[in-house]
DNA sequence: AGACGCATCCGTAATATTCCGTACCCCCAG
DNA sequence: CTGGGGGTACGGAATATTACGGATGCGTCT
């Protein structure tokens, strides 16, 4: 018998994983948190087998908030949970340390599998995540993140050049080369898929 | 005793409504569905009080799939049920005669005054969706539709202009309309305002 | 009918962006 | 140590976008 603590901000998703783990004998729900603060404080007193959770939290972080849980809870096994799978999730939970990729539309089968092989010390990544993996695997510089970044918050060359005080030609080349390894035309086109790809919120 | 019907992609999502509908002794869940074409199939032989639908399913429009439903069981009383409330969304959804508006992140009270409501024939509109109420209630005309989904496309003014047959510097204008009703002083602002709304998919 | 708001449309001139090429620094493998 | 690759940075000329201002037609309300 393992036990598992959840942690979704949702509490209809907490509550169908709840009632699903019901129907798998070797699995017990020991708690369950809708916050990150929620969680590093009932997991101060707890030490669960396996921890199930969501990385887009009202609080918190995703992939701090698992580096906290880690300390508090070395020894459990680590599984993230969300509902739109995206290439910046998976590689910062993967970089955490995160065990196995889940999401929220797999069946009380695939949940059931990935759960039997985290507790045998195995990786699992539901086919979403596995999807992203083969496609997105892309580096970004620390300027060409700031210019990203300056663009999704709608600003002009000039104005990024100001901020990062270089010039506005500059901010041109560092564009140049996101587009290129977005596979994208326009900065339109660029921010979209950041979004998409969850490196900016919508 | 009412009778109610669920539609959502995730089996997560339905567990954990119908566990929550557990503790609701004057309802009885008759039925799930975890697309539109099963929801529209089962519902043929089914005569639920109440419906209560995810708007982004794999196979269905939203809105459509909610007229086509109201078509087959007049009497129902329908309900939205999302994760990300959006005012595209709830225009939608409004339009289609929908009666109340939820969301994933409510907790039990608040799903039972809702369904209570919905019984009695009230509307219920959950916080999340009011706030959106209150700010985001703008019509596009057809052109601005137009125009945002170009430049949503990463196209050019140029090229929004030809494809739409008409001078680039009419498309600025329109661009120009679409900034102010949307409050906002980039293409790039916009495009991610859009995407916040639902206007457009990310 | 007249006045009005609103969607649609465009020209010219100022401004911003983009194209093309170039250069420096740092690291590290040959 | 020397050459190559990657990150960072910029100038001048060509091109695209934007600011400003104006025009038409089409409903609606009076």
């Amino acid at each position: 018998m393992s036990t598992l603590f959840l942690i979704d901000d949702h509490k209809i998703v907490r509550d169908g994983l709840k009632a699903m783990l019901l129907g798998k004998p070797n699995i017990q729900v020991i708690g369950e948190a809708a916050s990150g603060l929620e969680a590093l404080e009932k997991l101060k007193n707890l030490n669960p087998d396996l921890i199930l959770t969501d990385l887009k939290l009202p609080d918190a972080n995703g992939s701090e908030l698992l580096i906290e849980l880690m300390k508090i809870c070395p020894s459990a096994k680590f599984a993230i949970l969300t509902a739109d799978p995206n290439a910046t999730d998976l590689a910062r939970a993967q970089k955490a340390g995160a065990l196995a990729f889940l999401t929220k539309d797999m069946d009380t089968t695939e949940y059931f599998l990935a759960i039997d092989k985290m507790l045998a010390g195995q990786r699992y990544i539901s086919t979403a995540f596995s999807d992203i993996l083969v496609n997105d695997t892309v580096d970004y510089t620390p300027r060409e993140k700031e210019v990203l970044r300056g663009f999704s918050d709608g600003l002009s060359y000039k104005e990024i050049g100001a901020k990062l005080d270089i010039s506005p030609r500059t901010v041109e080349t560092h564009k140049n080369h996101l587009l290129e390894k977005m596979g994208v035309k326009s900065i339109v086109e660029m921010v979209r898929r950041a979004i998409r790809d969850g490196l900016v919120e919508a």
